[in-house]
DNA sequence: CCTGGGATATTTTTT
DNA sequence: ATATCCCAGG
């Protein structure tokens, strides 16, 4: 392997980065300005060279996409072994390094990681159980937080009692510590703790630590900028040896600070490191100077930052177009028509297309006009796969098979499907684990030295626990495909579903099927397939991992999970002075640079054109309110920007109308007057509306007949008569209704 | 004591 | 749409 052949097409500035001498290195990289090459060629350079092998390497991710590329890259590269390095993200590394280490923690080798789900579920036991007068009115998703910011600044249940001051600081260190016994109970962690567990291991076992740090003779890390707290400590303790650390970042696309991410840990690398050696990316290879210096012109209003100034060479370049509409459904309307557009006239290709915004709920309306105008499109996030209700059923059973002591698990399926065992029974059977120091599970087994409970519940809950010890004893003999169709079989959910015979059960039944799929897929493309890193694989993939570039699709996502990502034609909808920037109640001014990061790194994407659009009245879930043009777009270096004018609202947004390109009246202040009247339109028979004796398919109870309708806008209500399930009310802003 | 129907609240961003 | 809470009926 030539080490000169790594460096071959990397500018001055890279190949200096990766040729870095040992010892700390930050590497301060703009937006598309190849960091990830440099990081890929600084990992096959050092191997290369013989400076050490590739199970000796540690690279950290943000994605699991991101790591899988990384691996490709290398392999393409010719790097032998490539498979043996520690390449992932902080959470699967942290993953991998506490079931090694298991025993030295108050864990097994089998735990499970709990999502925000199985959170929020263990706060609403605790703090009921907890019992303090003011529990009742603590939302187990504030406490969740505060729970979180903590783990995230790294401080455990005893160093955070010691800090607290206020009252119900005190009452979140009670709950944080019964929370984490909790847990521990459970043989679960959250996704912090995956985080913080292996540093606080490492400061516990010094022993454990050497071993790490002598392993790992060079640690490389993606997205510095995005770390925590936690995750500083744990590259700073196993980097201490060597002090071979090399760090990839933009201080100016730091968007996770809601979640612990401290932007200290880039702006201070030379404090904590003074000999390091810095290098700067500042070409940018991606988009075009117009694109590059509109972005620019944002961010320098940002005071917390390195100064910096990205160029290109690739002078000029269209104009980024300001897309000033009437509504949110007016605005998705002139997306897909400037889709249409440029589809025609640069003979572009639907993958070129990234349509971002700042919340997942702004992706309904766009979806719909997408549709409407038969335009395909992916969406990455919202609603994931993995969290559908029949999936973490599913899931939930496979779980308490690897993992018996999962009470949370436990809960969700031991009623379900029904098997009589109500609330009241499952409340006896707790007190009396409680009694006997026993977990939730085992005492199932006991139910007959439990008072007050039927003969029925008493034999229900033995065959429970008979069955799924069934499949526990079966792990390992059989595979792990088998295991789940059987267990999904005996479980009588798919019976369930089948009987039910709706349109809805219809689709849970595809999708468990498409579940097993998945496993059975999983099993033939790991080595080291087992229920324990199917489940892993489940927690720890984001959706963005999956997302199928080569699929000829639009793509539709947040900006946050378009870090990283690159689209010839880029849309930002929803620039709105409060949207984005998202305002909260309080708005500090590292609140609101934070949202002018997250819309350089949106602007950033663009590699050719880039639309920014924004509405002057937009439906909430609530109501509708009136918006002004966000203040990011006024930022804007006006000589880069082309206004385009689209400012006749669309039709009221609850059912499916395409828009009109005439002008029916200027724009006024009121809006009623502009909006037309919705029982005339349910009157007139128009068929793109929904007036009575109109057929419709609902998607979860098929086609059916409208008989009535009420309300108007966002409150619209239309009485169906369905074959199947008879006649159902159906709010229409909740269900996506086509009119047949 | 369990079940199921009906009303109600819920959406910032994610590993 | 989903989850959750409350109430009546079996």
């Amino acid at each position: 392997m030539q080490t000169d052949a790594l460096l071959a097409g990397l500018n001055e500035e890279q190949k200096q980065a990766v040729q870095g001498h040992d010892g700390p290195i930050l590497v301060l990289a703009g937006a598309g300005s190849g960091k990830t090459r440099v990081l890929t060629h600084r990992i096959a350079w050092i191997i290369a060279s013989g400076k050490c092998t590739a199970d000796e390497i540690m690279a950290v991710t943000f994605t699991n996409k991101a790591a899988g590329e990384m691996r490709e890259r290398l392999e393409e590269l010719g790097i032998p072994d490539v498979h043996s390095g520690w390449i992932g993200t902080f959470h699967g590394l942290g993953a991998r390094v506490l079931r090694r280490e298991a025993e030295h923690l108050d864990l097994k080798r089998s735990f499970i990681i709990y999502d925000a789900d199985d959170q929020k579920r263990t706060m609403k036991l605790l703090l009921e159980e907890y019992g303090h007068p003011d529990s009742s009115r603590i939302s187990p998703a504030l406490m969740l937080a505060t729970i979180s910011r903590a783990k995230n600044a790294f401080l455990g249940p005893t160093e955070f009692a010691l800090a607290a001051t206020k009252e119900f600081e005190h009452i979140a260190a009670d709950i944080y510590t019964s929370y984490t016994a909790f847990l521990r109970e459970n043989n679960a962690v959250d996704f912090d703790d995956l985080l913080m567990l292996p540093v606080l291991l490492f400061q516990a076992y010094p022993m454990v630590l050497d071993y790490y740090k002598n392993k790992f003779k060079y640690i490389l890390v993606d997205e510095y900028q995005d770390t925590n707290r936690a995750q500083y400590h744990f590259l700073k303790m196993l980097s201490s040896g060597h002090r071979n650390i090399f760090v990839v970042g933009d201080d100016d696309q730091s968007i996770y600070r809601w979640r612990g991410a401290d932007l200290r840990n880039i702006l201070d690398f030379k404090k904590d490191y003074p000999d390091a050696q810095v290098f700067r990316l500042e070409q940018n290879y991606r988009s075009t100077s117009v694109i590059l210096d509109a972005a620019h012109s944002v961010i320098v209003n940002n005071r917390n930052r390195h100064e910096k100034k990205l160029w290109t060479e690739r002078r000029g370049g269209e104009l980024v177009k300001v897309l000033q509409t009437g509504d949110g459904n007016r605005e998705a309307a002139v997306i897909c028509e400037m889709i249409m557009q440029e589809l025609k006239r640069h003979r572009r290709d639907l993958r070129d297309f990234a349509i971002l915004y700042r919340t997942n709920a702004q992706s309904r309306v766009l979806e719909e006009a997408l549709r409407r105008a038969v335009i395909p499109y992916k969406i990455v996030g919202g609603l994931r796969f993995y969290e559908r209700k029949e999936i973490k059923d599913v899931l939930a059973y496979l779980r308490l098979v690897v993992n018996p002591l999962d009470s949370i698990s436990l809960r969700r399926v031991i009623n379900f499907p029904s098997r009589g065992i109500g609330d009241v029974s499952l409340g006896r059977v707790q007190q009396f684990a409680l009694d006997q120091h026993i977990p939730l599970f085992d005492a199932l087994r006991r139910a007959d030295d439990i008072n007050g409970l039927s003969a029925r519940v008493r034999s229900a809950l033995k065959s429970f626990h008979g069955f799924i010890s069934k499949y526990t004893e079966l792990k390992g003999k059989i595979t792990i495909s088998e295991l789940s169709s059987a267990l999904v079989e005996e479980t009588g959910m798919l019976h369930m579903y089948k009987e039910e015979g709706t349109e809805e059960s219809r689709s849970r039944i595809d999708n468990i099927r498409e579940l097993l799929n998945a496993i059975y897929e999983f099993a033939q493309n790991r080595s080291d397939a087992t229920l324990d890193t199917f489940l892993e694989e489940v927690a720890l993939v984001a959706d963005v991992d999956s997302l199928d570039s080569s699929a000829s699709a639009v793509t539709l996502m947040t900006v946050h999970s378009a870090k990283g990502l690159e689209f010839p034609v880029v849309f930002i909808a929803g620039l709105e002075d409060g949207l984005f920037p998202l305002l909260r109640s309080a708005e500090t001014r590292d609140d609101l640079e934070e949202e002018r990061r997250l819309f350089y790194v949106g602007t950033t994407r663009a590699k050719e054109t880039l639309y920014l659009s924004w509405a002057k009245r937009r439906r909430t879930y609530k109501d509708t309110v009136r918006s002004k043009r966000s203040r990011f777009l006024a930022e804007l270096d006006s000589d880069l920007v082309e206004v385009k004018e689209f400012d006749v609202p669309a039709y009221p947004e609850t059912y499916q109308r395409p828009y009109r390109t005439t002008r029916k009246k200027r724009q006024t202040d009121d809006f009623e007057q502009v909006m037309p009247d919705y029982e005339n339109f349910s009157q007139d028979g128009s068929g793109d509306t929904i007036p009575v004796g109109a057929e419709i398919r609902h998607p979860s109870f098929g086609v059916g007949v409208v008989q009535e309708t009420s309300g108007r806008g966002e409150n619209l209500k239309i009485k169906v008569y369905f074959k199947d399930e008879g006649l159902k009310t159906i709010v229409v802003k909740y269900v996506k209704i086509d009119i047949l």
